[in-house]
DNA sequence: TGTACATCAGTGAACGCGCGTTCACTGATGTAC
DNA sequence: TGTACATCAGTGAACGCGCGTTCACTGATGTAC
């Protein structure tokens, strides 16, 4: 059965992702090796090559699936009848807390580098979309002056920043607010730039 | 003469850093090779590790070079008698300035990480403070109600937010403002923050 | 249902190399007399 | 000023190892008759 043959495949797939997002959960992306993901899979090292042209695209798959779930961990956080301003707060405070939960995996997400001059593959640049996506409506409803374009920029700089904070905090040395208070200024970040996001 | 031999150390140890800075500036963090510093400063290889206990230190001493530059900068950004508002706003774009002008050197500074367990030492966290110190003042003439713990904290936000449109621009993949518009997108954010800053 | 054969997913030992770090050595510098 | 000696900064060949990737092989799966 051809059928048999490729879920097979399907199979070990599954779970080399598996096991590679479990060890990146664990030790973070710098302490991914081939040998340990295979062992973890049940495979043999070689086995790895026969799903995978990279350990890299292994890499890039963990990432997919951690931007999808963060994706729907920020859909879920939307809540139903709230305005532009409540919806932005609640995206700001779900990607905080999408953060806390999966320090690793997250970092990994905008950690990962491939060599040189080897650009990312289409399919996994759209798969960040899912950063900006939900931001895009209520900018919208706030600024119905905005054109599409000006729209996706402003949802870009909106997500940077809170981004920049939330990342700081994890990883910064010295500077970076203290745990404690990464919600509460996210929050106050937020109203600020919902108040009054115009160039001056 | 005992001033003699240290003044051949130090001369050997500022080549050290020179080269590294001028490698790391071409071709980034984790394109910096013992073997190509130590040619480029014109030692053997040995050289190093009389200088300076490791590969990492070495990094360590280029990053606080470049922290003590950007500070530079930032203080001659700073306009004589411009409004606190007219300070950030300055103190921001001469941030984005450094970042464009020295990409990989700016980048360096965020990027690197000691091996698992082993932490900054204190001096070089202290270096880090440049990043925040300029803001303080103009904050505090805008917020005289804080205290110096809440004034920090706001500090570091503000900076962080800054910082994160900068890198997502620089770094991001799909999501990061284009180039050309990362200036004014942080310069809306700047007044944005800077006319609403509070908590809801 | 059984037998012989073909395919190929998966194996894992071996390859290869990049690269940080070490350490036995040396020659230049400085000291003693 | 010259000679013998001590020191030690700096040398660079060698070490060692981590680790991604390959490839000749194998045994399980599926096919033909």
């Amino acid at each position: 059965m051809r059928n048999n043959a490729e879920s097979r495949k399907d199979d070990l797939r599954n779970r080399l992702i598996d096991a590679a997002e479990a060890l990146i959960a664990e030790k973070g992306l710098s302490g991914l090796k081939a040998r340990d993901v295979t062992t973890a899979a049940g495979c043999a090292l070689g086995g790895l090559y026969t799903v995978f042209e990279d350990l890299d695209l292994l890499v890039l798959h963990v990432n997919a699936r951690s931007l999808a779930r963060l994706g729907a961990a920020l859909r879920t956080a939307i809540p139903t009848g709230a305005t532009a301003v409540g919806v932005l707060q609640a995206l700001a405070q779900a990607y905080v807390g999408f953060a806390k939960d999966n320090p690793r995996l997250w970092t990994a997400i905008f950690a990962h580098r491939l060599p040189e001059g080897r650009d990312i593959p289409d399919w996994h640049r759209q798969n960040h979309a899912v950063l900006i996506a939900e931001i895009i409506q209520p900018i919208a409803a706030l600024r119905p002056d905005l054109a599409p374009d000006a729209l996706r920029i402003r949802a870009q700089t909106m997500f940077a920043a809170v981004h920049g904070v939330v990342q700081l905090s994890m990883h910064g040395r010295y500077v970076g607010v203290p745990d404690h208070l990464l919600g509460s200024e996210v929050a106050a970040l937020v109203t600020a730039m919902t108040r009054a996001f115009d160039p001056a």
